[in-house]
DNA sequence: ATGAAAGCGCTAACAG
DNA sequence: CTGTTAGCGCTTTCAT
């Protein structure tokens, strides 16, 4: 590592005309700015971002926290977050709580003291929990809403919404909601919006409860739909429903025309599998670089909006419901009319 | 955020009492220590990283370079990585090319001046970019070799051997081979395991060429392998072997009866499709974890093992081949008996 | 326009 | 055992 010293007497100047050079260029004249910048040049030179830090209060560093890299959701979060940090000039720290919500304010604690701005997506701890541990950092939530910090979501309700006007206008009277974690922000809120539209549409929701957001959890999923005499299942998001559709096709249950199902989020192995996944999409990598922007409108000074915007914002960005063969028309038996509506209601 | 002069004023010390009293509590009486300990823990007082790490030249951060986020192969690797790293009390920096090599070096540039250490999984640079890149950070490659840099990758050579034996049990003669990105090491390794296992097992190998590591190119390699007149197929990844399966499906090739297919990686979607593919499968997380394990055994002090190891060492950890229904014995048909051998050889 | 000096928060060498 | 001093690499007054 050279630095700016070494930059300084090569170019016969001291070190604070090399940080001026560099930093403000028009505050030094022509001349030397072209020596200066020619030694950093040829010596390769590049300012330490850590001391740079120190100095400033500003590591120009952003700090992500996500429940599972592994699950696709937050892959694509991570990338939309990172693309976008790193063409702002910033480098992103990331941390996986292994959706442990107890292991979080301790990540969140670790990445605050180092970035200058966190995204926190998905936090599976309280309110309180989160805002202690976000300190005075300033931070952006993905997938949850809360007073006092900013975030941006998809609009979970009105994915529900869509879903259960879809399956409504298929025909279908009773419907399965399999829930994700308990702390889960957005499960709520599809909940919420499922009890509104259950009553617009005339359906009737049936809360399977709360299962594991994998493809394990849909296995044991699958067996409550069942139980549960619905004709269709909306499940807390896709990596679940391909574990319905699986355990689905292991009992002989055919989808879509004994069960439908509907995913959420649209990641890519929706469209893998066999029937294809009905699905409500997310525009998961704009998540991310939605976030990255209100984040660094925060960290690089409220003073870029002229009347300011409210401290915490919230962003809700639409979702669109992609219907595929899991709910579709069956081309042999026509609409598949659950029996459903005939034994209940 | 509370600064140790604050702690030092509170318990009535210097700020040099407080930082030995928290790094090296040996070094001070127990009262003192006790006291400064107490009102430590009363501000919530953290040293701060940042500065730590301008005094010690150590920044307690590592640096993670992988070419998509949203390939699940990654996306474990990174899982692994972060988990490790953490437990050794570092934090992670992670950085996405997006399959560019070009974009590379900067990347790895930028990372590097911020970190202690660095582990590059696939990267898609020649050895000498990445070499230059890297400079004097220690380095530790994943799925990648190269001279003068320890690595651990899985055993591709192997992977692609136990695959043709497995093929060649089921009776394929004539076995079709397509290959990832160009500059993909594990790509030529495979290659370079196929000729191999192609002589010893007596299986002529048909080298497709070099497509997208994802499901979009296996749709075009569908095609191809269909042209070959081969039996069997192993793809670069599962998700290439995924987009095989669809569109041999959507021509009406059958699998295995027609042809057979093989994927590599095992990430968790090749048992969601249908049929569930035969997949070598390497130990992902453990990737990321053995590199983090090399990189903190150099970035620690070498002096940890009484031998000293070799400068580049370089670990490769076993795979297994899972069969599963795209390679299977089919009930109805009996085993897919290949009509390649037949029509040549 | 440029250099000297101060200091970000911390740790290590050196006295005492 | 503890306080004082110095300095990591950088930016920023404050002089000149």
């Amino acid at each position: 590592m050279t630095s700016a010293r070494e930059v300084a007497q090569r170019a016969g100047v001291s070190v604070s005309t090399v940080s001026r050079a560099l930093q403000s260029p028009e505050r030094v004249s022509a001349v030397t700015r072209e020596r200066v910048v020619r030694a950093a040049r040829e010596l390769g030179y590049r300012p330490d971002p850590v001391a740079q830090g120190l100095r400033l209060g500003r590591t120009r560093a952003l700090g992500l926290l996500v429940p599972d890299f592994e699950n696709p959701f937050f892959a694509s979060v991570t990338k939309g977050v990172q693309a976008r940090a790193r063409a702002a000039g910033y480098a992103v720290f990331v941390a996986d709580s292994d959706e442990d919500g107890v292991a979080e304010p301790d990540l969140v604690a670790g990445l605050a003291e180092r970035v200058d701005g966190l995204v926190l997506a998905s936090p599976r701890s309280t309110d309180r929990v989160v805002l202690g541990a976000v300190g005075d950092v300033p931070t952006v939530l993905v997938s949850r809403e809360m007073p006092g910090l900013p975030s941006v979501s998809a609009d979970d309700g009105d994915g529900m919404a869509q879903a259960l006007g879809h399956l409504h206008a298929l025909g279908h009277r009773r419907v399965a909601v399999a829930t994700g974690p308990e702390s889960s922000w957005s499960g709520a809120r599809r909940l919420a919006g499922a009890a509104q539209a259950a009553e617009r549409f005339g359906v009737e929701v049936v809360e399977l409860g709360s299962f594991a957001p994998h493809f394990s959890g849909g296995l044991v999923v699958a067996d409550h739909v069942v139980a549960s005499g619905a004709s269709a299942l909306v499940a807390f998001n896709d990596l679940m429903a391909l574990g319905v559709l699986d355990r689905l096709a292991a009992r002989g249950v055919r989808v879509p025309q004994d069960v439908s199902v509907v995913g959420f989020d649209d990641v890519g192995v929706a469209t893998l599998v066999s029937p294809a996944l009905t699905t409500v999409r997310q525009p998961l990598a704009r998540l991310g670089r939605t976030a990255v922007d209100l984040l660094l409108a925060r960290v690089e000074g409220t003073s870029a909006e002229p009347t300011g915007r409210p401290q915490d914002e919230v962003v809700r960005l639409p979702v669109e419901l992609v219907s595929r063969a899991s709910t579709g028309v069956v081309r042999e038996a026509g609409l598949p009319v659950p029996g459903a509506s005939e034994v209940h209601s």
